[in-house]
DNA sequence: CATGAATGAGCGTTCATTCAT
DNA sequence: GATGAATGAACGCTCATTCAT
């Protein structure tokens, strides 16, 4: 199926589905994400085959753009736990600037609709994260563990501070510093 | 007079629906639930008034039951790293025995229909748990933060640790004893 | 099927029929009406075996009761219109004194349930104030219209008098002045 | 662009609504009524935003009709009586040609989802009706009652009178002049 | 007899998806 | 390509009636 031309219309669909999945979950019908997106519901189905499609494709831009985060302008050169630190640094700054996207992250990750091979891309996306921490866990406890173990434990600790982070965003910076602090100590 | 109210049935219903949110999802239809639990459509309505509220006691069923198991035999008089320790095994170990209510209770605490009166007491049902974990993390790098924060931690530490311990349960034992040596290095 | 025993319980449930009639419509459900009855839901269908029944009886109750007040005292000897207009007061009176049981009235006059021998037996319950009708329109303008159709419209207009009566108590003498000298118009 | 809502199937789902009403009552499923109607359940609702706001619409439409239909070639200008023969005639002819409308507006305006608004609208469709009875019983015995009253009682003999002329087609003629001398007498 | 738990057909309404325009 | 009308399966919930106690 050729994409249709408007890339605009898409990128208004998926932005329009995040925030009626913020406001509504996941049961939200298609018809109002049109609508929030500024086009007819049949549009919808132009652009993507099912609802299920959309959720799958939106789940990995919104993880490609919380990776992306991440990662930018990472100092390669520096130490591990500098580098880690920034990386923490841009995964939170960027949840803490999208709590929208966050919410929607969370509602799609769990959500049935969400396709084995889409969840695995998702985990490609985050590579050069599980690299670098793979790199940074070296020597330490968790040395032994499956790196998907670790990867899933920091991930895990992210959610729960961001969580933090977005309910007191005066604690904000203390948050962030205690949850890196809590995350050297797992893997270092 | 009549037949009474029978407690067989209603436990029949939650343990139905818990399977059917296990493989269908919390958009099941109560019709589904009903059957699976050898009941007509109407009769569910007889002992939950919506589905909403089904939902939300089956919540704090599978939430207390969890509680339970972690807290049996708990050896007081114990070093309270040994109590944690054994905290944990209940905990993990419930979670092990329970795929499917573990699931159903992921999926709940993220629903919609929960209500905020039974999240609340979902928490009151983890006092004990919680002050357990607060005697533990005194002293330590944690001793400032949130003791909900705190406590978010252990349960996202134990959530992904329970994910691999049942994706491999041939490591389960090796899982469970990183998940509890990450969980001390963490707060102790 | 042999009358069940307790009078008093069937009355109960004809009187809490017209109290759920009237604040509910013809839609209530019977649970609710034996609950007002103060019985059983069960113990309904002891009494009527249907709900269409019920209302069938409750039809000619009511009507019986409107047909007795009109009759009451009914001064036998006296000119015919001095009769027809005692006749006018007790029917009006009662339809004051029982606005519930008017507008149960109403309602199941056009329910579809009701029988067509039930609405005949209704029409006999009139039979002393058809003769009486009879007498007072001969000579009259309405000497040869069907007497169905004279009782139709006598039927039509006290209706719509009560309707005024009940909505303004104040004027009420009036209005039911007002009625029998229509009424009387009509057919003398 | 996309097909245009379509006036005739609105007409449709109204026309079938009279049907259905008539030989089922309001109880009538939705989806009877679409099924009569020649389209799908769901079509209704695109027409309708719920059952009880068709029946509203019909109520005004078939309100109007009846209106229309008394008050066509009015002779304006001829003597009240003549007028108001007119204007009875074209009401009884109107319900003895749409005997079904006919008993979907008796049993609509008994209706407890007919909005209090959508009644009063009904009225007014009446005004005029009301205007020519108020300037016929002008001097008559009822020139102090309220005009709401005289236009009820009118009303209520035409509803009498229209009952018996359907189910005697054959003396219609008869009838339809005895019930205006009725009405005449009543108020001039 | 009385009770009220149990039943299951039935209802109004929603919504993902299709298709005529 | 874009639109939005059309579809019909599906759902949560109600309620008259039956029947075990």
């Amino acid at each position: 199926m050729a994409r249709p031309r408007s890339e605009d219309k898409r990128q208004a669909l998926l932005a329009a589905a995040v925030r009626v999945i913020t406001s509504r979950g996941l049961g939200a019908p298609t018809a109002r994400i049109a609508q929030e997106a500024g086009v007819s519901n049949g549009t919808l189905f132009l652009y993507f085959p099912t609802k299920a499609a959309l959720f799958n494709e939106l789940y990995l831009d919104l993880k490609s753009a919380m990776s992306s985060a991440s990662l930018a302008n990472l100092p390669r050169e520096a130490a591990l736990k500098l580098q880690l630190e920034h990386l923490w640094s841009g995964w939170l700054g960027w949840a803490a600037a999208h709590p929208e996207e966050r919410r929607a992250l969370e509602l799609l990750g769990v959500s049935d609709d969400l396709t084995a091979e889409v969840r695995q891309k998702g985990h490609e996306l985050m590579t050069e994260v599980a690299v670098l921490l793979d790199r940074s866990r070296q020597g330490g406890p968790l040395t032994d563990a499956p790196l998907a173990y670790v990867m899933a434990l920091m991930n895990a600790v992210a959610e729960t501070t961001i969580g933090f982070l977005q309910a007191d965003p005066e604690a904000a910076a203390d948050h962030q510093r205690r949850g890196f602090e809590a995350l050297w100590r797992l893997v270092a």
